[in-house]
DNA sequence: AACAATAAGATGTCAGACCAATTTGCACAC
DNA sequence: GTGTGCAAATTGGTCTGACATCTTATTGTT
């Protein structure tokens, strides 16, 4: 019976069935993440991988090749290949890539998106923050100043701060996030962020971010991030040109 | 002399020399870099890759793997490797994982993720948006609520509305990341979005959201972004309860 | 007990073969 | 001349076995 299926509206996915690397990628992802496989740990060696699994060694190969580039993996020659973070087969990945030609440039596109993210985390947090996690945020707001007056600079504090933050906003993507954005940038980052006075004026205004928050007051916590962020982009800018 | 390194302040990277690989990564990326291929264009084969590099061809399968584990090229069975978009040897990847069990958890994690970079973005592109990016964004919205006329459903071309405007904001990283959080959750997805009805109500707002834009104000269309995505968490919330 | 040489085990690389999917090209029929 | 259909060439996907190189544990010597 032609044109049963009308207009072609099934669309159901790809369904790439490129086989077995895909296969043996999701069996080792459901061994990390079922495995109790801790941080540090080391992974069966490609060897009884390619005996468990019964596949060819260099598939084993192009799958650790993919969880080393996911950053899930890290391997040392002759000895093995050891676990780098916690990771699932419901793990989804966002591979960003940016242009680097100009450090600066990307310095702030990072921090736009830094912006967007953290002046709706901040308005979430003043929305469900709990009595703990205001005690906690206030913890971290206290150690943030008192580094800083005495060393002047407190970034790892301000950092601790902020996803405190994060946490009272009850949803652990923004702290994922920003932790991995951190991280990934932290060899460009930490120039900027080991100059002594690198956004020193944005100190006070962290205090009447957790007033906002405090108060649950939703626009006031944007506001005080927004500001907080213009202050970083400022000094990027003025610090660069 | 003891004690001359001081508080071991140089921390240099591990520096690992862990060579044919890495230098045939270098070599790939540089010759996408360099060759003026457009995405969506072939690139060499396998075999060609390792007659010119001079390498096993185990080796150039595991660099694709890691190219096309970040997104660069994808490859298909019989016919070769293709562009998927640009690259160069000096394009930096952050890959961040998001763990995320539960579907409808997920998807309200998601959008108010995604809240946070539209609300920045639609602000960002009142600011910066040419006459050109004005142009693209009114077509995309003509083009959008003509087939949602039609066919009451047009999730594809909201998402082409939605990231010109991400371009009009001329910060690359917003359309990378919500591109990469639509393929990445395109299972999930594809349910809600299949749904004829599904937020219907916020297709209105598009257009004023394109005014917002035109006028160069950026509280409204952070306003009127903000409106349209709350629109889609109704709809979310009420059809998993 | 301390240290150096050695062996075992791990990843890294290469080579060649075959499989499966796609593309190409040619012969044949109309 | 044109279109159809089959076969060969091309290309990515996988397996096997071998060797190199680095790490780590073992062993033997002093």
């Amino acid at each position: 019976m032609p044109g049963t299926r009308g207009s072609a509206a099934l669309k159901l996915l790809p369904l790439q069935h490129t086989g077995r690397a895909n296969a043996v990628m999701r069996a080792v992802s459901d061994y990390i993440g079922c495995s109790q496989l801790q941080p540090g740990e080391r992974l069966p060696t490609e060897r009884q991988l390619t005996e468990a699994l019964a596949v060819g060694r260099s598939t084993v190969r192009e799958v650790i090749r993919q969880l080393q580039t996911l950053g899930v993996v890290e391997t040392r020659k002759g000895s093995g290949t050891y676990l780098r973070r916690a990771h699932s087969v419901d793990t989804v990945h966002l591979p960003l890539t940016l242009e680097t030609g100009k450090l600066r440039d990307g310095l702030l596109q990072t921090l736009e998106i830094r912006r967007g993210l953290e002046v709706e985390a901040s308005a979430l947090a003043a929305k469900r923050r709990t009595e703990r996690d205001l005690a906690i945020i206030e913890d971290r707001l206290g150690e943030m100043e008192t580094v800083h007056h005495i060393k002047g600079n407190a970034s790892k504090e301000d950092l601790a701060f902020h996803l405190a933050i994060y946490d009272a906003a009850h949803n652990p993507l923004f702290r994922q996030l920003l932790e991995q954005m951190n991280d990934a940038f932290a060899r460009f980052w930490n120039k900027p962020f080991n100059r002594p006075d690198f956004a020193s004026r944005s100190v006070p205004l962290h205090r009447h971010l957790f007033e906002a928050i405090r108060a649950s007051n939703p626009k006031q916590a944007a506001r005080k991030t927004s500001a907080i962020l213009a202050i970083v982009e400022d000094d990027i800018l003025s610090m660069s040109s």
